[in-house]
DNA sequence: CTGAAAGCGCTTACAG
DNA sequence: CTGAAAGCGCTTACAG
């Protein structure tokens, strides 16, 4: 690469052609990754100079001509939340990979957020969105259908739509039968907002293992959260105070249980001496506090390359088997579980 | 809005055009941003038109004619670094509020990956660069220079360029200050890798602090750390186990302060009755510790709006009094520090 | 203020 | 396989 491309004049697909004896058309078809690789001497030297020349193919313009701009966005309720920054860099490297660009718009939890997340995404031309906002009453969903941009949801399942997703039930069910294989029979639940439907199909898998165990779930140690650390910390006192007692608590997502360990600590509570407690999604963070978090793994890796595979076939308006893929969730034990004594 | 845009055909300029019975040359110059606002009967009248037909303008075409994209590329190291993620929100919103976009690309702390970060985004064609990175000694800068992209760096300083930093030897001070007053005098620091610029800043800052104070520094209470927990975690034992004494620490960014606080807990010492801590970032989380972290809040709302000025005045090849703008931290003084008995 | 025309850097039928 | 030509949707001197 002779010269980096900069603010000077940009080294174009004319400039190669020229140094190659060749018109642009050619050019434009040996650089084209699209077609069969040609091994003949002419492609070889029009490859060896566009490399000496350091040219790079202005995507505007490309972009512009193929009607097709290979740019993914993707859409969550906000980057601070780490699954979802985990899950977004899943996406970013697997679109890397094929060549793609993903750009990320946040919803921020506003009631119009998804919407004008999904505006700027197609203003600035992408392909298709892969959505992993939360809201389950969200209209957005009905809304991305009429609209006519290629999407698929990740992460949770809304009306029937292609989506990659991981097991949720499955998952809960896997924490809360971790929980009573280590004998607590007296389990806590902190879920998600009535609109998320991951919480809920988690829910889902607690209730199941619970019921499969004849463990009876108390409604007062059910408690409803809007996600946040605080929220999840309020139930635990609220359950306290109602003198409720349990010796292991399921959280929906590792930053309700992160709330619930602070809620337990500040009531005296020993984790996992007096109270055991399972997260989800094992965020980078878990394994690494006081006490470390018992979690069940998401495999954001695997979700990413599946909502990008479905996305891509729905661009290419190729229909694919199934239309849903679902990834497994495990369980990874640490320290905030014990056995019952 | 009569019609989404979609995949079906676009609404043009053309449209816009034919419709209100103008040029496209009229409708264009119109619906120029960067032009004063018409307000002739003819200029509300392509409005209209142009809202009803849901007119909006192709970024791509747009952008390969002016030669600029209104795209924005951010280099972080990391975005599950959740102070990174705030950062990036903040430039993204500050970013759409002036119509443009901003794209993010991570580094990893691959040795190469400032470089694949920055050829990736020229490639995407962003107007500028503003790089967050931290590597002290990345020659990723001086190639900066070299190549013609317009940047400024945020969050550190490094070689002269344009930069919006916090005021990091302000911040370490201030957080030093803090433990001074409440009457500690043998205090622990955790800082960053030699490349980290902004934690030898805050570690200037706790110098600066003790020395004021005549109080000394303990070679062996000076940690280095990756930034990992885990290594703050490592950095505490070590201490520990070398049985020098301390009843506070200070910690460059609050994922240290967390991993100290673990290590902290594995050894029996309660925080803040035996060791007060401060952190540094202020991230969400802090707040909502089962002991609430006391931390240096930076902020990185202004910090970002500095860096897209800063920015924006360079790609228009404006010069900027100053170059380097600062921003103040402050104390958020929370339950992980007490007065020492 | 307005319009016709050129051109940004590509891709892609079309014809050879 | 190759090249000349048209055109993607804009913006912008240029001339009126």
């Amino acid at each position: 690469m002779e010269q980096e491309s900069g603010r000077g004049r940009r080294v174009t697909i004319l400039d190669v052609a020229r140094a190659a004896g060749v018109s642009k058309s050619t050019v434009s078809r040996i650089l084209d990754d699209r077609l069969p690789h040609s091994r003949s001497p002419n492609a070889q030297k029009v490859r060896r100079i566009a490399d000496e020349l350091g040219y790079t193919r202005d995507v505007f313009a490309s972009g512009l001509r193929q009607g097709r701009t290979n740019t993914v966005g993707v859409i969550v309720p906000r980057l601070t939340d780490t699954a979802m920054a985990v899950f977004f860099e899943a996406i970013s490297h697997a679109s890397d990979r094929r060549g793609k660009l993903a750009v990320v718009a946040t919803t921020d939890h506003q009631p119009d957020g998804a919407r004008r997340a999904v505006r700027n995404l197609v203003k600035r031309r992408v392909d298709g969105i892969i959505f992993a906002a939360d809201r389950r009453d969200d209209p957005v969903v009905s809304w991305l259908d009429e609209s006519e941009v290629p999407y698929v949801l990740a992460l949770r399942r809304e009306g029937g739509g292609d989506a990659a997703v991981g097991d949720d039930v499955l998952g809960g069910y896997l924490a809360t039968r971790h929980l009573l294989d280590l004998g607590h029979t007296t389990i806590a639940l902190l879920t998600g907002p009535e609109f998320a439907s991951n919480a809920r199909l988690r829910q889902d898998g607690f209730r199941e293992a619970m019921e499969e165990q004849g463990a009876a779930i108390d409604p007062v140690l059910v408690g409803a959260t809007d996600f946040t650390v605080d929220s999840a910390a309020d139930a635990v006192h609220r359950m306290l105070d109602a003198g409720h007692e349990f010796s292991a608590l399921f959280a929906a997502t590792d930053n309700l249980a992160i709330g619930a360990m602070s809620a337990l600590a500040r009531r005296g509570k020993r984790v996992p001496d007096d109270v055991s407690v399972v997260g989800y999604n094992d965020i980078p963070l878990s394994a690494h506090l006081p006490v470390p978090l018992t979690s069940m793994r998401v495999p954001f890796e695997e979700i990413a390359s599946n909502a990008l595979e479905l996305l891509e076939a729905k661009i290419d308006h190729r229909s694919v088997t199934g239309g849903v893929r679902t990834s497994t969730p495990s369980l990874i034990p640490r320290g905030s579980t014990r056995r019952v004594i």
